[in-house]
DNA sequence: ATAAATGATTGTATCATACAACTATTGATT
DNA sequence: AATCAATAGTTGTATGATACAATCATTTAT
């Protein structure tokens, strides 16, 4: 294996990961951790803090204290769960829907504006290679 | 523009960046934020506050204290700056880099093993997708 | 000489996260 | 049915990351 690629990639993955949480922070209402927990709710549906957790990498703890932040906002709905007295079902409002839908399109906004002169292929490339490597990702023992 | 790479982009950047944080804070014995440090302090060279913090785009308070940490394990040295009584330079010391050494080796180990399935003409691509857009990021007003 | 600007540090506050402790409910065992 | 163990979630506590504001000493401008 190539190892200058290896450095390439470390190296740009390093600088992009930074580049991509500033802009993330400079650019949007809603905090990046919201983002990614009323987005998770919206592709995957409701979900308990126990299972929210498990796919989101993160403490419980933390789960449910963002959820609650989020309940407060009412950017989600705290469901109790039918079959299980212990245990709640959160599920994104129409509200939460809303901001979430604003945010992807700053994102797709700021996103269309950095790649305005890229080949619509390397545009396709860069999406698929993402993607591949989150697959990969997702695949190994985390 | 297609939109559809848009959305795939944005989709997985997300997914990534995630991925990428979670992976770091997990193998990593050196914190994210001294690893970007020393990381800047070894590509560029010896840096003020100041300096670092437009660099890094971050708050010079937050520089001066990641450097105080920093100096307090002796990762780096606090070397005045002779021109200017005010002012500092933060240089990374023979640890320092052997802790970046060490850090980056682990970083490079876990991306070989994860893109080991992939071909040579993807890694090369991936690596300068990376590079063309924080390039793009560079050039842009931020 | 005085005032303004500047480099860095520190105070304060907010956000993100994890480990530990606790409570109420559920599931397993007797 | 009763008791014990496991579990879902919340809360306490602590650490790390970050930014705005305040402060101090030095440099620069007037």
């Amino acid at each position: 294996m190539n190892k200058e690629s290896l450095e390439t990639i470390e190296k740009e993955v390093s600088v992009f990961v930074r580049r991509i949480v500033i802009s993330e922070k400079r650019n949007s209402r809603l905090e990046r951790s919201a983002y990614i927990l009323l987005r998770q709710l919206s592709t995957h549906g409701p979900a308990g803090v126990k299972t929210l957790a498990e796919q989101l990498h993160l403490d419980i703890s933390t789960i449910s204290r963002q959820a609650a932040a989020l309940e407060n906002k009412q950017y989600v709905d705290k469901v109790p769960n039918p079959h299980d007295g212990r245990a709640y079902f959160y599920r994104i409002t129409e509200l939460g829907n809303r901001e979430l839908y604003e945010a992807k399109q700053r994102r797709y906004d700021r996103l269309a504006n950095l790649l305005k002169d890229w080949s619509e292929e390397e545009r396709e490339s860069f999406g698929r290679l993402l993607e591949k490597y989150n697959r990969t990702v997702s695949e190994e023992k985390l």
